[in-house]
DNA sequence: CTGAAAGCGCTTACAG
DNA sequence: CTGAAAGCGCTTACAG
């Protein structure tokens, strides 16, 4: 039951507990600890299974070995397949991952935020939610490794990975005008978190370049909290409002999964009576017939960069601020198509 | 930067630790710690914020408040939505929970066992892997808290929490069958793991129970291990290869997204050409036009039961086996429809 | 009713 | 080249 600790390679191999520490931390050298007894410490060791005790460690170096991940929504597919590489990533460095889910409420990060700092993680990956400010600032302000995901606070320079939302907006919205498409509408969430201003900035970039009129009634906010039938209620009324529309975009992943829902609780047709772009890709935006074109989140790379840039204040206290910026992709499906006729709305 | 410790306390409220330690852990009364002793340290700790911590804590009990979590992948829909309500539930509790995908390789679930063990989780949730007998053997013989999920290992009794898989399937084929389908064919994983088994004997035994045909033919095995495009084009090859095709039924959810993508590719209407049910619902199943009909696992349910389980080993030393099965539930889409004419391949 | 002391398993400054 | 000792922040058996 009992695991074996430092005290038992000591007493069979006949030295002192402090050198079975110097020669299992590879300062054997450094310390200048006698080939012979290194040999015979790291055999023990082997032969033993020694395992070191992370309780102890910890408690004597203040490090846990432990990264503390934040994000939206755990069961949201851009964000569980982000926490997924994360761990593979962090595994690679000897780190776990600890993880909770905010729903994007401010209370909720300050709790996990509270658990995670009472857990003494050694560096942090998060996804602030509107009003974190505060929080990210202490955090900040105690030198903790820190690397924020998806969305950054302006006012507050920190690392970040992010897509570029803007240019991923941008995209959407030039290629929704050069098929043709005139009366585009833009759903988004109510949020004023900043990746939602830069998708919604880069989007009215690309309607102004090509003179496109965008006006407020074109745009709709749906707030996060909200259910899923009252949000696809909201987006059919929406819909069925706007005189002549030929398109729309969707801001968030789960948004678009609405959209399509809306759409079809319409009785319209997704890429004849209505274009439709996403933000963000999905299963389901692959495989739904037909497939729904989309601005694709560089997943992989956003993850591993997190980790890295996580990794290099862990272990180099570099305090040189890293923001990363990563482009987004624009995947072309059959939700789009060279508009040749009226909207039949 | 420092945390306060139990001995700022002490020294403030002019005793000794231990009774500061006493009064925290609400043993005051056991104790006999005098009421206006306990107030002034209940009052102290609150005002200067006082947080355990728990890495020392966790050096003297044992035990770290943290619970590993080894899912197959945590990026797939029913892991990640598991994962989400485990870290909820185990969040009431006090608990923090440590993750990490297997592949369903064995290799990789030994390493997580392995690092979990040596980061002296209290209580795993495993979804085993093929012949990861032996690690659980060890496990339980060392009377470590633990529930298995998704599947369990027949030779060893434990703990498990699962879905009713021979009756869910087994209410697929008989559905299937009522609505004159008869031709119909099975995609399942080549593993042997007790799940999948399952799902394969109620299929079998609704087949049979109708008098219906089911040769080994109808069935196709594709490995975990191999890409997409792979899956995609050995299911391709099995559906064509099978004459007078009118149903499929995929045993995993990823299948089943594997098996919508292959019937588009081959250029035939589900519903139409051929009637589909995946085990396991998704996102893309509610939303595809069609509507995917499947076998929806109670989700929220199973995580709860898995979180319970464990607690209940954890905080009451219980150590009589606890075995959940919960019902699946039928979604009736519409992928599956009345048959009414001989299927066009 | 309360406290001094040991000990969990490490790391590391200090000494020789 | 190696070791004795202190200390990280708790909990708890023991003593009074």
């Amino acid at each position: 039951m009992k695991g074996i600790s430092i005290k038992d390679i000591a007493k069979q191999a006949g030295v002192s507990p402090t050198t079975v520490s110097f020669v299992l931390n590879g300062k054997g050298r450094e310390k200048r600890i006698s080939e012979q007894v290194s040999k015979k410490i790291l055999k023990l060791a082997a032969k033993l299974k020694y395992k070191p005790n992370q309780l102890a460690r910890g408690l004597r170096t203040g490090k846990t070995k432990t990264i503390g991940l934040i994000v939206e929504d755990i069961a949201n597919h851009f964000f569980a397949n982000v926490a997924k590489i994360v761990e593979e990533e962090a595994d690679k460095f000897g780190y776990k991952v600890l993880y909770g889910s905010t729903e994007d409420n401010l209370n909720k990060a300050r709790g996990l935020l509270e658990v995670l700092e009472y857990r003494q993680v050694d560096g942090y990956i998060i996804t602030p939610t509107p009003n974190l400010d505060k929080e990210i600032e202490i955090l900040k302000n105690s030198r903790k490794p820190m690397v924020l995901m998806d969305r950054y606070l302006p006012q507050i320079p920190t690392n970040y990975v992010m897509v570029n939302n803007f240019q991923g907006a941008y995209d959407a919205a030039e290629y929704l005008l050069n098929l043709g498409y005139r009366k585009i509408a833009y759903v988004t969430t109510t949020s004023e978190q900043i990746q939602m201003k830069e998708r919604m900035n880069g989007f009215t970039a690309a309607m102004k370049a090509h003179g496109a009129a965008f006006p407020r009634k074109m745009i709709k906010k749906i707030p996060f909290s909200i259910t899923k039938e009252e949000a696809v209620g909201q987006i059919m009324e929406f819909m069925k409002g706007v005189p002549g529309l030929d398109a729309i975009f969707f801001a968030t992943n789960y948004l678009g999964v609405f959209g399509i829902e809306s759409i079809k609780d319409l009785g319209w047709k997704i890429g004849e009576d209505v274009a439709l772009i996403s933000f963000d890709d999905h299963d389901l935006f692959r495989l739904h017939t037909p497939g729904i074109t989309c601005v694709s989140q560089p997943i992989h790379e956003i993850a591993q960069h997190l980790v890295q840039v996580l990794m290099n204040e862990l272990n180099q206290h570099q305090h040189q601020i890293n923001q990363v910026v990563l482009p987004a992709t624009l995947v072309k499906r059959e939700s789009c198509r060279k508009r040749t006729k009226a909207g039949t709305v």
